[in-house]
DNA sequence: CGTGGCATGTAAACGGTTACATGATTTA
DNA sequence: TAAATCATGTAACCGTTTACATGCCACG
């Protein structure tokens, strides 16, 4: 059994573009699917295995070297039927888990200030996200018109865009209302949690 | 070590609200963090044991019955600290892994109606969402003034009312656009997956 | 010749979910 | 007294990350 979701992202990848070794695979999901869908080479090459034993890739033989060199990999039909079926079913998410808002949450047994600080980190990596969704914005439309994928592509990039906008439109907000609080609290003195 | 996590939710909880049994801490992380940090009995009952080995929480020791009835914990003091300590801590993030976002990347590979169904699925999920934290957020505001965590839950509801309604209007958008390109497709015969 | 990047792989450990076992209490 | 729900726990399994081991190759 090909399982696990590991074997479909390759798979996506190769349906995309063939003759790819795991190597090529990690540095193209790092640099695309990478921000919302992380995979590690213990993942890949077990995965890789067993995509070739259930030939829904097979391994380009061209071991021109001696011993250990990089090997390719590309998708077959079967493949391709595989990876189709897998998106044509329903999506299901895993359970979040987003260590910041679990912080900003239980924020009351702390001092606003970390809070604050907590939504300054938020804001700053939310800032360089849209820097970098800007650039693979224009990397996908210099590309447009030759490629299938783009119309998918320049969507899941807007999500991304729509998403970090919001995000940090809330914490510039966040910032204000919270240091508001820490100074209501302070000229009030209200006993609260140091440190 | 109280390692992990699931302990920090615990402690956070019970700093909250003392005198609460493994189960009522599942049902509490439902019913409030559980839309972006969830936790299953197999990781509540260990960790309620190394906390108590800590001595970061107490068991209430009131078993009136004879054998296997409800263990309430409290948090101690040094809970608190180390609590607080690791809150203190900049926040990290897990890779994120988003499989409707991973289906909508590799839309191009299979037919438009399916990246099409994808995202009305999610458009009603974030719908429902919306409701839900109205109700979060009318709950909230009712308890707000005898409560000091109030600002920092009401943020949280915030950040997710404005992450949902930005995902709503992207979807609606995206619905559109992908129903475009599925009719200009039909009609210029471009050749394209089925299924 | 040495360093850094290319490349493949694996073992151990970890965090987490699932499914199951058990039994007490309440309510119909 | 049967069913539902409250309640506690654990063992098995799974997916994943991390760290490590290995070695090729190009370039300065």
């Amino acid at each position: 059994m090909a399982d696990s979701r590991t074997s479909y992202v390759i798979l996506g990848l190769l349906a995309i573009e063939s003759n790819k070794s795991g190597y090529d695979l990690r540095k193209a999901i790092e640099g695309s699917v990478g921000h919302f869908w992380g995979e590690s080479y213990g993942q890949i090459y077990p995965a890789l295995k067993r995509l070739v034993a259930d030939s829904f890739i097979v391994a380009n033989d061209a071991p021109n070297g001696t011993r250990k060199r990089r090997q390719e990999y590309s998708i077959t039909e079967g493949g391709r039927a595989y990876l189709r079926e897998w998106l044509a079913v329903p999506f299901h998410n895993d359970p979040p888990r987003n260590e910041f808002l679990l912080k900003l949450f239980f924020g009351g047994e702390a001092a606003p200030a970390v809070a604050i600080a907590h939504v300054k980190d938020c804001n700053e990596k939310n800032r360089r996200m849209l820097g970098m969704l800007a650039q693979y914005e224009e990397m996908t439309r210099r590309q447009a018109p030759k490629n299938i994928h783009e119309p998918y592509w320049a969507l899941t990039i807007q999500l991304g865009v729509a998403l970090t906008q919001a995000a940090l439109a809330w914490g510039e907000d966040a910032v204000a209302t919270l240091t508001e609080l820490q100074a209501g609290n302070e000229s009030s003195g209200i006993r609260q949690p140091t440190s």
